[in-house]
DNA sequence: TCGCGTTATATCTGCTTGAATACAACCAGG
DNA sequence: CCTGGTTGTATTCAAGCAGATATAACGCGA
């Protein structure tokens, strides 16, 4: 109700100092399953091309698998969709954000409270 | 068994836009209540004072109230120490990592095995 | 009164990050 | 054969970040 924040928590998969799987990695995997491409995927998210597709080169390298798998030429110049293994790894993530959720939501809400909000920020 | 990968893989929960607490801070204020001083606990941490520092700032203008006190000069030269509500947030933040930890455990550790192992990278 | 160790702040610099741009490789279809 | 849209790669440039350094403010103790 009200303008309650609401924002739940996410999680975040660090591999070593790299991050193998995060909010934006996994956002983007559920936009090229939906698109077919990694540039119509970017463009909808509002990143460049560049971008998405080095986080795209991570995680196939952070993985046993590939994730993604892509094809230039042909019909449509070319496209990119989830492997099984990709697709797998994504439902994985989404369980256990999902279940995080759940796990944490008491105590978030109060640690919320602790928080101050945020905006009316003096400066910077 | 044999020889098990060195670090496991770590989860991070985020709050907000920006991350309030996250594991670096809280071992910062737990080096901070140990060393009872912002420039031992960044130096027992490997880290500059600055940096140190700055991460106490956006703490406690992230919170309602201020998580570390600080003076200068005086006996020692000065010194900084968890609040009462410094301590307190920390205690729920670790809580929180527990619970986390426990209720993503077995899901984590199939996570894990869809990853590559991270050492023998070709080079960068 | 002076020194000491710490907090707090400012400045500079190298490094990393990301956007922007350009372009080659590719291949089904017209 | 040629076009189209995409993947993949290289290059350049601006902005942000992190480290190093320097210094002022501070107050207790010698």
């Amino acid at each position: 109700m009200g303008t309650q924040s609401a924002s739940k928590p996410r999680l975040r998969v660090l591999l070593g100092a790299a991050i193998a799987m995060g909010p934006g990695k996994a956002d983007l995997l559920d936009a090229i399953a939906k698109t077919g491409s990694i540039s119509k995927a970017a463009r909808e998210m509002g990143m460049s091309y560049r971008r998405a597709w080095l986080l795209v080169d991570a995680m196939n390298a952070s993985f046993k698998e590939p994730l993604v798998g892509a094809a230039r030429g042909g019909k449509g110049g070319g496209g990119a969709r989830l492997t099984a293994f990709g697709a797998e790894a994504l439902s994985r993530y989404r369980a256990m954000e999902e279940h995080a959720s759940q796990a944490l939501a008491e105590e978030m809400a109060e640690f919320t409270k602790m928080l101050r909000d945020q905006d009316a920020r003096p400066d910077a």
